[in-house]
DNA sequence: AACATTATGTAATAATATAACATTTAGAAG
DNA sequence: CTTCTAAATGTTATATTATTACATAATGTT
């Protein structure tokens, strides 16, 4: 079961945002749609990211410099992640695969490094974007 | 067999630079490092940083924003690249493992996407940091 | 109440990356 | 060699992403 995380008033806010947007956001974009809520600040989204990240609400889709909720409920922390990115429209979404999840995370090499935590993305044509 | 890319001028410097460097370099850092070679500004980097990405003699590590020479001899484009970055050193190698390629090559969900390309980072501590 | 931890507010600035435009160089085609 | 085209370069300005530094407030624990 996952632990209740009581989010902050920016937290929640800014969680909200993003969950409601369904895809990913970026944090100047975020910061231009919270304004109205009084947050004010670069910094007050970039520290409500960080927890948010952090707890595992949200994932950081690194090579779009992009925020997007949990699509897994069961993400305690962004410590496995797997996304698929539409190089055309941009569509993201987060992959859930256990057979993928458990070859990533029992991965291991000759190099002598213990692995805790990865990042994967995936790039392609979506269905939509494929048969245009 | 490899096909040659005949690098231009800007581009020689800089991936001689990274390659030389043997780890990770952020643009301004490269930036910095060029400049008495003649190279002045930010895009000068980024162009030739683009086209060194393109062809496969560097790839990015998005979670870092840096750059690294290709460890791997057969990566004629950036399509289907896997590294290990040390959280404690932010030491960064390209994984080379056939099978793992193999894998993540062939993978495919229901989602009806088809994957053209993937970036792929684990993180972790290595041997060095382990033992401290 | 006293203390520690987490979150917030605010201003300034650092770090990363691209737009726009002019010019030059290097290949390919005739 | 000349013409044409694509790729690369040079330069200035600006956009985008993210952090430092410092002060204050709210929350949780003993
Ligand atoms: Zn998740
Ligand atoms: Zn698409
Ligand atoms: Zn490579
Ligand atoms: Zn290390």
């Amino acid at each position: 079961m996952q632990k209740e995380h009581n989010l902050s008033k920016n937290q929640k806010i800014i969680f909200d945002l993003i969950d409601k947007s369904g895809g990913p956001m970026k944090a100047y974009s975020i910061l231009f749609n919270v304004q109205k809520k009084g947050i004010k600040a670069p910094l007050q989204v970039y520290r409500a990211l960080d927890k948010l990240v952090e707890i595992g609400k949200i994932h950081k889709i690194e090579s779009r410099n992009a925020f997007i909720a949990c699509q897994n409920s069961s993400c305690q922390v962004s410590k496995a992640t797997a996304f698929s990115i539409c190089e055309s429209c941009e569509n993201v979404s987060e992959i859930s695969n256990s057979k993928l999840s458990k070859y990533l995370s029992n991965f291991s090499d000759n190099s002598g490094m213990k692995y805790s935590k990865y990042n994967l993305e995936f790039f392609g044509l979506c269905k939509k974007c494929k048969s245009k």
